[in-house]
DNA sequence: CTGAAAGCGCTTACAG
DNA sequence: CTGAAAGCGCTTACAG
């Protein structure tokens, strides 16, 4: 059933229409210096036999191939969003988008994989890069942005004002009168993970409530590293009455391990996470909004402008959040505990 | 601040270790017969000058790529959950996956759109692909997996039993009361479309309901086709108490219009949508749920095993539907109308 | 206005 | 074990 019949190539309409693929290729790409007669000819093989120039012989030999990549290690509701901003970006552009998704890494990590195709993309197929929470900084020959960069990194980026929103965040507990507030990290190799940890600690030092570092677990954005950390918490006889988890995906896992512990949300354990994915909700997670779809937006007409050469903005763009109340945070259960 | 410095090729790399590029190939792909001296010398000029090798250059030189493709022409929250399906499947699988998304197209259509991308993929980078929604039938030397496909395809395809789902969801419509139910189609040269239009009209018929053609609104899947469409029949003196769209995004247009007309949900108005996107759970929209996952799962399963040639099951799925009742359902307003 | 030729970065028989 | 050479499908000076 497997199909081995030869791509129709340049060769087979420059036969066809009686010319050399020199001429095809001017047919092809619209330039002078064709007669009417032969351009005649030439449309009417390339018709006949349903010819399409291939993407990867045209972009080996072009330096310019107005092809955009993004590269992300996982594909979840976070890129999703992420995407439609890009898309939304390059809308009209010119400029196609090639999403390069390594099927080996679906839920797990692994640090060169974005360098390794970058390089292998960059060399040749696309006109620069977007990267999706990179694991480190990345180099190319080509423009690249960072979407949630590493800690550190120069290089252009977009990312959201995660300081901001995370205080706002844990202000909102306060306020509600929570004062053993649980914090989940993200991966610590990437700045919105610092900042959002930044955040927890400022808003509970401007309230006088002191860190308590047992109350903190190391996760790493990857949802399923919360369970571990949100059962820890939660078994402790001086359980923290809310968590703030740097992540949706990490807070929606907490809300799993509370249901399985028995414990009602938001009557006994608060939760806030980080995104507002569109699983956020559906679930009632209070959460801080980020907006991927700017996030997005803006990363591609970055690096649009990047590629044609036409920057002047600052390259490191910061994007406010807001905080979205729903139902997973109430004030902490005024009875005494067991 | 445009990087011009060319790519790091093999022949530098070549250069470097003092050999022929042929060895490098083959140290660069593993193959048996080179020293173990030369080994190392290859692979720390490979190390020195961070070479990676150029996916289209490679692509272009082999038959099998070991990268699938998808095009899709749109980049909705529909095609965002199809692809974490096709991620999934392809997880550990060896093969990669690259998406295409013409930018051109970001919420408009286009018939010769897809055709012409497959070949211009299918030719060099890709062994095989995977078509969302497609407008016609496609044809590729390599295999293609249809998502969603046209009425009367033959092709290999992945999709819902909608006629079953459409029939179940308009069922729902008249257990609650109602009599007067308007329909929004989807495009109709999609099966789907079809199938949809097919279990209105078969739900009615069923339960002695004469079809009512004024009631019948034509769209296009596109969200925005809905709105004229929903506000000609809510503008009407008899307008329908109940409202089924062929999709949840021209559903939620409906409930958008709704609203703009006065009419509260389900209250005046009961809504019914079909693919239950994310934002149908946040809108408490009642849908009928096709799991789009599911559907990027399957095709994704299919498409490898087309590939690899070792395919035995039958090439259309059919996957199951499920009604998922929410808020935006009720019985018909029992007062009578102004 | 058109074609022969070189070459983009690689791989693969074919010699040796 | 290694290299010279051909060629994947295209484009682009260079001649004519």
């Amino acid at each position: 059933m497997t199909e081995v019949n030869a791509p129709v190539t340049m060769s087979d309409v420059a036969r066809v229409a009686g010319v050399s693929t020199a001429t095809v290729s001017r047919v092809v790409n619209g330039h002078y210096g064709v007669s009417p007669r032969t351009l005649a000819q030439v449309r009417s093989a390339i018709e006949q036999l349903g010819y399409e120039s291939s993407l990867v012989a045209t972009s080996l030999r072009r330096s310019r191939t107005n092809v955009l990549g993004l590269v992300a290690h996982s594909f979840q509701s976070y890129t999703a969003e992420v995407l439609k901003g890009v898309m939304k970006a390059l809308s009209r552009s010119g400029f196609d988008l090639i999403i390069y998704a390594n099927s080996d890494l679906y839920g797990s990590y692994s640090e060169g994989w974005e360098q390794r195709h970058l390089t292998r993309l960059s060399g040749t197929l696309t006109d620069g890069c977007i990267v999706v929470t990179p694991w480190g900084e990345m180099h190319s020959r080509t423009p690249i942005v960072a979407i949630d960069p590493v800690r550190g990194a120069t290089a252009p980026s977009v990312m959201a004002d995660n300081l901001a929103g995370a205080t706002t965040a844990v202000e909102h507990l306060l306020g509600l009168g929570h004062r053993r507030i649980g914090f989940i990290a993200g991966r610590d190799s990437l700045a919105s993970a610092w900042s959002r940890e930044e955040g927890y600690r400022a808003a509970l030092a401007d309230a006088g409530v002191p860190v308590d570092p047992t109350l903190i677990g190391r996760g790493d954005f990857n949802p399923e590293s919360a369970v571990p950390l949100a059962r820890a918490l939660l078994q402790r006889a001086d359980r923290p009455s809310a968590i703030f988890a740097a992540s949706d995906g990490m807070a929606l896992k907490v809300l799993e391990v509370a249901r399985e512990l028995g414990l009602s949300v938001p009557a006994d354990l608060s939760v806030v996470g980080f995104d507002n994915i569109p699983e956020a909700a559906s679930t009632g997670l209070t959460t801080v909004d980020q907006s991927m779809f700017q996030l997005g937006y803006e990363a591609a007409r970055m690096l649009k402008s990047l590629v044609t050469g036409d920057w002047a903005e600052p390259s490191q763009i910061v994007l406010p959040t807001s905080l979205v109340i729903r139902s997973s945070t109430a004030p902490p259960p005024s009875a005494a505990r067991p």
